[in-house]
DNA sequence: GATGAATGAGCATTCATTCAT
DNA sequence: GATGAATGAATGCTCATTCAT
């Protein structure tokens, strides 16, 4: 308990540090000082500063991607073989999103990491996470296919990732967004708030018509 | 005509290094070297490498800003106080980002400034941004709210930043994208071609139907 | 059992990593990971990173300096209190070198030792190894004396040393020069080869002329 | 003479601590520290400890290599293509040695880099002494092939090597050696008295006769 | 107007050693 | 008898910045 005592202090106070200031920006010092632990805790118990990063990650996405394979999986059995449809399946990867940290960390948090992945990942934790979680990412990929037949394979690609820049673009940068309409609005949301709003907008920008060949002229 | 020519090389290497790499990757070493220029070249002609980074922002957002002004001018003269549709406005908005580099610089790096803004901006990067363009930006707001007028005050500063996400996030990603494309459906797209792509999806995005207010259940 | 194999397992080891490397370069991590040992057991066993230095070198020296003052024994029965000729002297000291490795380790190792305890002891090593076998080595040359009695008591001395680097230096830098002589003369000497063309330069180097008192001109 | 006072303290007191304890054992911080100069400066003006440790011996080998040539050029002329001596190419080889310092460094300390040099380099020295060096070397090796006609090609490769540790391996230990000798015989040698003690075992050594083929039995 | 030299603060990492169990 | 965890000190190195010239 001692030894697990000092890991999870070191993981809890780097995945704060990492969300608040990105990988660069947050020191072993700004870590290990934080957390009241030995500066060569960090060296010793992950090995580098690459391999913290990465446990940082694994703490949340091996149970989100545990949560999303099981979910998908009753989905199957539920419609046997069939199409699931393109709304149940976004609803199931919202709830699989928000079930993770509910358990024990912070969404907001899961979510700046989530986009620290995508615009920070120095190609370790790019192939890092290819490695580990792109099998459930292509099961995910492959229901979506199914459920939006009339999209042609390059343009349902370029949706999804569309979808995701809405998605971990609206999440990892949620605070400062959230302060500017708590002044201009008077609305005070919450990310799960949030992810309702943008239920409508993701599933009607992945069902949007084609865009017509040429381009539009003044 | 040499100091110029100092502070132009600075400006053209700092952009491109900020852009491969992030801010705090990039030393003003890593700059002055490339750039063949004296180390302290930075900090005579700039003052600070903070003042740097607001310098390569302002080479490309001075003329955005300036272009975009002169579009809603355009279009502002052209419906005479009724109301600009939506899509003219968004087809003028991505015409105005479109220009921008095709001056001089590189429409891929001026993304990845952007997502860098949004991701990265320590502070001293988001003010001085909003210190600096808000009014413009807040010009096309107001046009965007006579374009959607059913839709909620909030809704719209919510759907906007989606997009918005949508937009910055796809495009500063876009090598890692463009590659996985490339060799999955053997299609090369211009970043046209993905603006293009991002029309209808964004135009689709901003008027999707309001989320029914109650949370949807298993 | 278990124990003692802990501490041959790090011994074993450790010669080996010290030969390659030296002293300073070798880590008690290096030794221990590679010995598949615990970290804290060198510092349980031995006490020190010095302690094991010293235990190293006492398992090749101890065996050496019984064989020497064996030998030595044998030739003064042999020889009964008469002059030991310069060759046995040499030829025996070069027989009992052989022998320590020829048990159980090697004799690269033990050369490569030597070579460090001259040109890296920290001074614990060296008092050591004074302390240990200082007794054996002044038997040593007490034969020498009475075989080269010609020899001023300074200028033994020195040749002395003088050979003593010649061997030392040669063996300990051996694969180096071994592969070289491979390259080049396509000729692949065992370390018993370079023994046998030793015996003669240093009985030549040991008997050489005295120096003419004055320096050579030009 | 700012700059110059700088690099000069560094590479003086790096001189120093080196022959005195070592690469590995000698750090930055020390040299720094007691060179009374920043810690970074050594990597500002030679980029890397290892530059640094290549341009400590640069300091002593470029001129040394210089006057060995020079003492070639001269010799070649004056014996116009006819063999020259063994004496007379080895005095001028002690000359060389004894000149560089004369000037401005320390003999000891020539020595005992060199005999680092052959101990502790770690791969890179060795590269850059073989790259820098290796055809004065190479040429000095060819004046010693004319000089001892008699011996087996091999054979001389061996033997310089064996006089090479004679005088290195004395040269650099030298100051534990004198220590017992000034006590033991209350004789206080010089760097030149050893030379010149050194100059007829060296001699006798390379023109030693060839050893009889078989190993000697007990 | 521009630069080479220098600097203090900070970096990730490795070290031998200790200690509770 | 042995070990996993932890630690304080030190390592080589890079950083943005300053300053005399």
């Amino acid at each position: 308990m001692a030894q697990s005592d000092t890991v999870t202090r070191i993981l809890d106070t780097a995945e704060v540090l990492f969300a608040e200031k990105g990988f660069a920006e947050t020191s072993l010092r700004n870590i290990t000082t934080r957390a009241k632990v030995n500066l060569a805790a960090v060296n010793y118990h992950f090995g580098s500063k690459k391999a913290l990063i990465q446990a940082v990650f694994a703490r949340y996405l091996d149970p989100f991607a545990e949560r999303l394979n099981h979910a998908l999986d009753g989905l199957e059995r539920h419609y046997g073989g069939q199409t699931i449809p393109l709304e149940v399946l976004l609803e199931r990867l919202a709830e699989s999103v928000l079930e993770v940290p509910a358990e024990r960390h912070s969404l907001k948090i899961f979510m700046k990491l989530l986009g620290l992945a995508y615009t920070q990942a120095q190609g370790h934790l790019r192939r890092y996470i290819q490695a580990h979680y792109g099998e459930t990412f292509h099961r995910f990929v492959a229901c979506l296919r199914l459920a939006t037949p009339e999209l042609p394979e390059a343009e349902r690609f370029w949706r999804l990732h569309f979808m995701l820049g809405t998605v971990v673009f609206t999440l990892s940068g949620l605070d400062a967004l959230r302060d500017i309409a708590d002044n201009e609005y008077h609305e005070h949301v919450t990310v799960r708030d949030l992810i309702r709003r943008l239920k409508p907008v993701v599933a009607a920008g992945m069902l949007a018509p084609l865009e017509s060949p040429e381009p539009a002229a003044t």
